[in-house]
DNA sequence: TTTAGCACTCAATGAAGTAGAGTGCTAACA
DNA sequence: TGTTAGCACTCTACTTCATTGAGTGCTAAA
């Protein structure tokens, strides 16, 4: 299925200006605008021919050609020319990501902003998953009678915190006492270096709290649990209404109401294939309620190692080149700024 | 502006036929579906009356009447019956306050859920005040050279966390001996009840460590700025496509775009000037750019303390009565919920 | 192989007419 | 005096029909 040079520029001025416009592309459009050298009648010719490839398609008999799912593919493989941020957008994005953050999740709700406004499509943000790396404190803290908070601070800077019950005969003494033997064994490790006996040893040295420890472990080990505690940042959602495709409601309301649910999306984000961004254009998006939609995705990382994903879902006639340039400068932005926060250096209280 | 009985009738039949419908409402609907014992021209009459004073209005002269402000303002304080909640809604939602809640997040965010599917309006669950009583726990972790991170663990079992900087000659040693003393001296303290003798004597005990001092008093300061933690969650909000109202792409957009803003939500949220559930119609809300809308929002608390708000924001044309019910009962059930996170009992894991 | 010319198709637009819901007014009635 | 039947009037919403124009495919000539 090789296309020529000239069915190349074809398809290419098609999905510019399909893009551009939302609006089908006749032959007359093309060959006033795209200075192909040839008239109108030519690219006709091509174009019959395009459709029969499955490249294009026409959506009534005298209406212009849209690009298919199939032309998408082929334009984001070998056509697409890499977009360059303008400048404003990398200001945009420069100030958001030089200015002092407060909270991780501050940062993330704002860079799910950010993606769908440069975007123009609704984002989606996962936070790093908790469980990346190893334990560096764990403190048990007494919270009224048979109750206590247990605190499990991550190396990277995460924290979790879970209230559990515990018999009413232990003491804050008990607690304080607890904790400490936890983080002697436990800190630096993580929940897959827990072996069986380093739990033994702890169990020796606590026999006395052994219901505390059980509760304690069962903790830690739920939190390995993907997903458990997985948060998902949405950002921005109203620029989506600008796009045309998104003027019926009933679209709206399927893609809302997927955006609240928060297992389906990060199912969705999980759907990456390769390094770097991945695109997935309508029907490759194994969701039947949102294969008229594209989906832009890519995995975010601190210290070298993948901490969550973030993307965007529009419409299938989205600016590719655009999205996938921003998704792939924020990711990489993102990246940076978790490394600051985890890693030290600047982010001041 | 007394209205009479049979006007007060032929309002509340007005405005439950629109809230139902959303059609101008005629005469003759009023006569035949709501037994009044009198002819449509005799409603007609009445109805001219009520639109001269102001409780109705007509979108064109040939169609019926829809309330206007002031009428729903009289039906919210006068003609309302009280609407008792369906044996499924109540399953629902009792359903969701029994189930084990694992994070206070979470629940909130079902809240929001639930609240909006109820209601189909958009509904806006405030997190609970951090600054609310006092200190349980305070700890300081090492965090790598020349960082730590700040805990603070509340009586009410909310958790607040910094990182910090703090000198590289500081050792995890240190952090411990200054987590132990400031929490001697500081748990059970109020932001408000940290007297100046008090931080004195910290600091006399800790004068090796005053810059370490310096900035976690800073910080616990600065979780007293209200709002400062303060997290709004959104529920649902495709329910609020099913309304008539916002099947303009314009207004969806509107409400969206400021749905967004959490500072603008906290402002409206604070709007409550009495007890209970509050209700403000259309102009009544203080965002211009809302004033086609109208919110239902009620103040929750733990242990008898407001603690935050929540409610829903929709087109005018709402069911008050389900709503307000739905409110209320919402912020009930969830007060409790708190409660027993808070207070112990239940909650496992 | 390319292109000019032309007949053909079809969505979109707008004008005109129609139907129907609802009103206000008047006059009769209790 | 309050109520009601009757009726003319108003105005939106819908349907129908013709028109427009963008765009195509085909044919024949360059």
């Amino acid at each position: 299925m090789e296309l020529n040079s000239r069915q190349q520029q074809i398809l290419l001025a098609i999905i510019n200006e399909y893009i551009d416009t939302a609006e089908p592309v006749g032959s007359r459009t093309i060959a006033r605008k795209y200075k192909l050298g040839v008239s109108p009648a030519t690219i006709r010719n091509e174009m019959a021919d395009l459709e029969e490839m499955g490249f294009i398609e026409q959506p009534h008999t005298s209406a212009g050609r849209i690009p298919s799912e199939r032309g998408y593919r082929y334009y984001v493989d070998y056509l697409m020319q890499k977009y360059k941020l303008s400048p404003e957008e990398e200001d945009l994005i420069r100030q958001e990501y030089t200015s002092k953050v407060r909270d991780i999740g501050l940062l993330l709700q704002r860079t799910g902003q950010l993606l769908s406004q440069l975007t123009q499509c609704a984002a989606v943000v996962q936070s790093p998953k908790i469980e990346v790396g190893p334990y560096r404190h764990i403190q048990l803290i007494e919270m009224g009678v048979g109750r206590a908070l247990l605190v499990l601070v991550m190396e990277n800077g995460m924290i979790q915190h879970r209230l559990i019950d515990i018999p009413a005969t232990i003491t804050g003494g008990d607690l304080a006492t607890i904790s400490s033997v936890l983080n002697a064994k436990l800190s630096g490790h993580t929940v897959e270096t827990i072996r069986f006996t380093l739990i033994k040893e702890i169990y020796l040295e606590l026999t006395r709290h052994r219901r505390v420890l059980d509760l304690v472990l069962e903790v830690l080990r739920s939190s390995l649990v993907p997903g458990a505690e997985d948060k998902i940042y949405l950002g921005g959602l109203f620029y989506i209404l600008n796009q045309p495709e998104f003027h019926n409601i009933e679209k709206v309301k399927t893609l809302l109401s997927l955006l609240e649910q928060e297992s389906l999306l990060a199912s969705l984000l999980a759907q990456i294939s390769k390094p770097g961004v991945n695109v997935r254009i309508g029907g490759e998006i194994s969701c039947q309620a949102i294969q008229d939609c594209s989906m832009v995705i890519a995995t975010y990382g601190v210290g070298g190692q993948p901490a969550g994903s973030l993307g965007v879902l529009g419409p299938i006639r989205m600016d590719y080149a655009k999205v996938i340039s921003i998704v792939d400068y924020l990711t990489e932005n993102l990246s940076i700024a978790l490394e600051r926060i985890f890693k030290g250096g600047g982010s001041r209280i």
